[in-house]
DNA sequence: CTGAAAGCGCTTACAG
DNA sequence: CTGAAAGCGCTTACAG
């Protein structure tokens, strides 16, 4: 037997109308009764229903954040899950709950979920489908990507300034006299890949020591388990370039080239100097710890969300998000 | 302008219990109809509400998962975070959608709020206070617990074998041969950390090699900056205890302290062998990699919710469940 | 096989 | 300052 607004009503002696006076202090009620409404309430614990209040404002200050990922780990992913922890601390502090949930197959099963249980919006994580889009957008429910696979027109995007960070990286090692790089590449099919790739041959062909395309590894995932495996299959030709130096355009290639090569009693960073991008919370504790860009994923999920809110709100003048600014970490595993 | 039931039923010129039925399949409905009402749902995109659902079922589907940490990672969290995400997927083959919460300061703020949305029922990870069972056993809503820093009497409560775990690593320590091992405690509030030291010490004792008290260290926190620290701050005293080996009782503790001796050149696992627990993605990944016991974090998740899915339906003659097998994960840092 | 009515627990004008 | 009524979008007996 749930505790109702009728309930309380009836043991204070007032209408239903005056007891949701009191709970919103919308309207006016003498003292009197709000004292012997509040006193009930304390007393009895009562919690209004928000289903029931969801229903008739048409709000259920709920939002659905899903995240894209072909495999496990979704939420306690390295990177994703930084992101994820923000969105929850700022949802808590905006009076939102959260909806996780994650989507394998790319089907349009939990985007369906969520516009069935009415959440006032939606963070899309990581890969950015056009056909989800065009489903949410269908239902004219708001909605933010952050770090999505590639930009779209229209929708508004959480990004990192993953151009410049590459940028930075070549900068960085060049100033260490580097000049035989060698790079591990994510998928290039992921803008945030993509760039990072970018901003680092643009940098280095700008100063005259282009980067020759055998002197680049294409990483099917962006993985621990593939970053090993491309070193460790392409050991030979790694030992043959005379490279000084490694850049991989995530933390997680980057750890798993690292630790193949400490297998082979490489020394880092005296032999090979090695940089990743994302700063994720493992490469401070890797022995070396790693050198690498940092991405303000706690700015991403704050940022997420209060743009999100701006929408749900139907804020006008909402302007597009900037790009975050990257950081760059130095640490033992380049100095 | 939501799209509702009575919009499809004035489309198809029936009324809308009518279109209810075809959409529950539960009662009669002619196949002319049903097939005219499902073209039109296909159509328009209908999706029904489930707030509306809720409402008159009293059932929401969904569950909430308050995890109780005092900092930073929540979701991300690399144990926690696992047992999350197995509990999202078992969640979306149950039906169920999960709101996922914390709560730093173990106030009640966010299982009141969970108690407002009418969840279910809720899964609580981590740190278990009397306060907040009390609170939620108040209302009448189901629960499950796992991995809570301490049993309570009637409270299903979902835990790894870790009295057992513990004696494991000691009997393969003492199998390969040490004697002398170092041993760095986690907070022995907690449940885990408490039996896992146990187990240790009393298959060490029942060998005739019982762990002096100076052999062991007290971690504040279970984290890998306090292993790092606990290790500087003792060096001089593990040099001059010819330890060969070192027992933490979870991987971060275990991966701090590897990290500071890898700095002072000790070599593992020649010099000293490092076993943790847990089996946390980067125990695989750091190198040398970690020896450990696998807490089977999957299984965790998955045997939670589906006892909680058996509470909300209120099954008959559940049982408690069994804890959970753990197994040991032998890597580079013991051989 | 189908429809009218009541009701889930609230909020929101509208009278008084 | 307070209460009666309508309504949010469904489902569930109950008639017919």
């Amino acid at each position: 037997m749930e505790l109702t607004i009728k309930e309380i009503a009836l043991r204070a002696g007032v209408s239903k109308s005056t007891v949701s006076r009191v709970i919103s202090g919308k309207g006016y009620t003498s003292l009197e009764v709000r004292d012997r409404v509040l006193q009930l309430i304390e007393e009895l614990q009562y919690r209004p229903n928000a289903v029931a209040r969801a229903m008739v404002s048409q709000r259920t200050h709920n939002i659905g954040v899903l995240i894209y990922r072909q495999h496990h780990p979704i939420a306690s992913h390295p990177f994703y899950g930084k992101i994820l922890d923000a969105i929850l601390m700022t949802a808590a502090s905006l009076n939102y709950s959260v909806f996780v949930t994650t989507d394998h197959d790319m089907s349009l099963r939990s985007a369906d979920f969520m516009m069935e249980k009415r959440v006032d919006g939606l963070i899309l994580i990581s890969r950015l489908q056009q056909n989800v889009i065009d489903y949410i957008t269908n239902f004219g429910v708001p909605y933010v990507m952050v770090n999505g696979s590639t930009d779209v027109d229209g929708v508004m995007h959480i990004v990192n300034q993953d151009e410049e960070g590459g940028r930075m990286v070549a900068e960085y090692l060049t100033d260490l006299g580097h000049r035989q790089i060698f790079v591990i590449a994510g998928p290039q099919t992921h803008r945030s890949h993509n760039l990072r790739l970018k901003g680092f041959k643009n940098y280095m062909a700008g100063i005259g020591v282009p980067i020759p395309s055998s002197s680049i590894l294409q990483a099917s995932t962006s993985t621990f388990g593939e970053g090993y495996e491309l070193m460790r299959s392409h050991w030979e030709q790694f030992r043959a370039g005379g490279f000084t130096s490694l850049f991989a355009t995530n933390d997680m290639i980057a750890l798993g080239a690292m630790k193949f090569m400490l297998e082979q009693s490489v020394r880092i960073p005296e032999q090979v100097a090695v940089v990743g991008f994302d700063d994720i919370d493992f490469a401070a504790m890797f022995s070396p710890s790693l050198t690498t860009v940092r991405v303000n994923t706690e700015e991403m999920g704050t940022q997420a969300l209060s743009l999100l809110d701006k929408l749900i709100r139907q804020e006008v003048n909402i302007e597009n998000p900037k790009q975050l600014v990257p950081r760059l970490i130095v640490r033992q595993s380049t100095q």
